[in-house]
DNA sequence: ATATTTGCAAATAATTTGCAGTCGA
DNA sequence: TCGACTGCAAATTATTTGCAAATAT
């Protein structure tokens, strides 16, 4: 859970063009304090305790529009959701079969500084690991013992 | 499009444990002969012409066989739709957003060769650039003459 | 004969769309 | 007041499931 102000949000819409209400304003806080990389699902359920009224039409057109401003990107490592990232930055994920949730690694892709790769241009960057986090193995390791 | 033998196909079932039914064969064919990283859709409607009686639902559940047994890995780069890829050493993709396609890179990621990564136990790898390929950008310039 | 594979139809899940109501400059 | 934003319900799309029929061992 980090710091950050709502006029810092405010103005990190305001910067891309999006008129900073309060439904966006709620939705990119949720992004950007939490590294938890979250489902459509999860914000708006999360986000539902706030605002009762909220629709999920809502959080899937604000998600939407950060993605095309480049306020967001989507990340879609396993399974049918599509789960959310604030941070742009580009930078790699981990994401663990067991306790299923995504992790951001220190690991920089030398591919990560590059904007082309065999001639093609480069837009955009996934980097993705799937396995056993270190805290589900120690589990696992403490269980079998 | 590669050449493989239906022998080497039926092989390559058999030593995952499963019997080399036409359905499979043709499927894993499919994958292995073409590099387009084809989706459950493309397969089918190809298929479908050789084999009239054949159903989607075949093609799915061949499909997540192959991902089990480790014959072939799922690619959620972009959009909804999965696509199929039967070539299952590491290897990073490149997704064209012109033309669509999904091509395979000459470039080997450091991490496929670690089997950890910050501590987390690594089963699979996804590396893939989004962008506009060579072909895209060269006729994206030659129109604009 | 018996287990596996296939295929239809229905169910489910995630997301998008149409459109009407609402809010803020 | 006008255009952008929101939210319900219905539609769409991809995928899974239940189960019966077909096939192979």
């Amino acid at each position: 859970m980090k710091n950050i102000t709502i006029n810092r949000i405010k103005k990190l819409l305001q910067d891309k063009g999006l008129s900073p209400s309060i439904h966006r304003v709620m939705v990119l806080e949720y992004l950007l304090k939490f590294d938890s990389h979250p489902s459509v699902q999860t914000i708006y359920s999360n986000l539902s305790k706030e605002i009762p009224t909220l629709s999920k039409t809502t959080v899937y057109n604000i998600l939407n529009k950060f993605i095309n401003v480049g306020l967001a990107k989507e990340l879609r490592i396993e399974g049918n959701e599509v789960r959310y990232d604030g941070h742009i930055e580009p930078h790699a994920h981990f994401k663990c079969d067991q306790c299923e949730s995504v992790l951001n690694l220190r690991y920089q892709c030398p591919k990560f500084l590059t904007r082309e790769v065999d001639g093609h241009e480069i837009h955009l960057r996934q980097v993705n690991f799937i396995g056993i986090c270190k805290e589900c193995k120690e589990i696992e390791i403490r269980n079998a013992i």
